[in-house]
DNA sequence: AATATTACTCTACAAATGTAGAATATAAAT
DNA sequence: ATTTATATTCTACATTTGTAGAGTAATATT
């Protein structure tokens, strides 16, 4: 089962804290801050979803991601491909390239990229 | 207010179809085919979320979409992008081009792609 | 004209989501 | 030991989503 927004606004912070502990997360929200069983509530969910994990430390417990931030990206990047460019990841790319506003670094840094990845083919 | 899931698959026939009825959107359908009061609802949905109009013609409706395909898949794009690369859509594209698994001939076309791009400005 | 078909609206309802209070447990501070 | 702060669970509730039946209107068919 897929996370809702929040929750993967969620799946943000624990990626980027990689472990948690329920104070930790809500220090990563802007204020005004959810509520803490706000946050308890998502984390349940999530729990129950796979996507999260935990260590109990006497009292509390120590979160953090089942699944890698890269993994799960790449699954929601294959889905829209899907969706969108009927399966196409090379006209999902020329979309992209177009449609996005790069700066011409930003182009040139991403051709290099891609002839790094032509040369290892 | 965005669209969900099966809305956007509705979404996807309309840009297919540029215009349809109900009986041409319905075709779209694998079965088993959705009710056809299934399809109303969302349609309904959609025109009160601004995404959907229709002219009428005698008994029915013919209906067409109030945004460009690019348009919604730019917006789409741009909020992953915020969501999972700190808005950074470089970083975004070093991963993606990274991450799906482009031959070696899409890479060259990319490639060809963003050297136009990198042209025009 | 009578009947069958189709489109649309209204209503409904279960599941998922966003949000959080009340109650409880536990640890930390005094 | 008593108070205080914090974490967790339970419960709750409004909104959104997926899905579709019942009812109604209009059109096409016989």
């Amino acid at each position: 089962m897929k996370l809702s927004k929040t929750e993967e606004q969620l799946m943000q912070h624990l990626w980027k804290l990689e472990k948690a502990f329920m104070k930790d997360i809500l220090e990563q929200y802007p204020e005004p801050k959810p509520a803490t069983t706000t946050i308890a509530t998502l984390l349940k969910r999530m729990t129950d979803k796979g996507y999260v994990s935990y260590k109990t430390f006497g009292k509390s417990r120590e979160y953090y991601p089942l699944i890698k931030k890269a993994d799960y990206f790449s699954k929601h990047v294959n889905g829209l491909i899907k969706n969108f460019f009927n399966d196409s990841a090379s006209q999902f790319a020329s979309f992209f390239t177009k449609e996005t506003n790069l700066t011409k670094e930003e182009l040139e840094d991403l051709r290099k990229l891609i002839d790094n990845e032509i040369k290892k083919k």
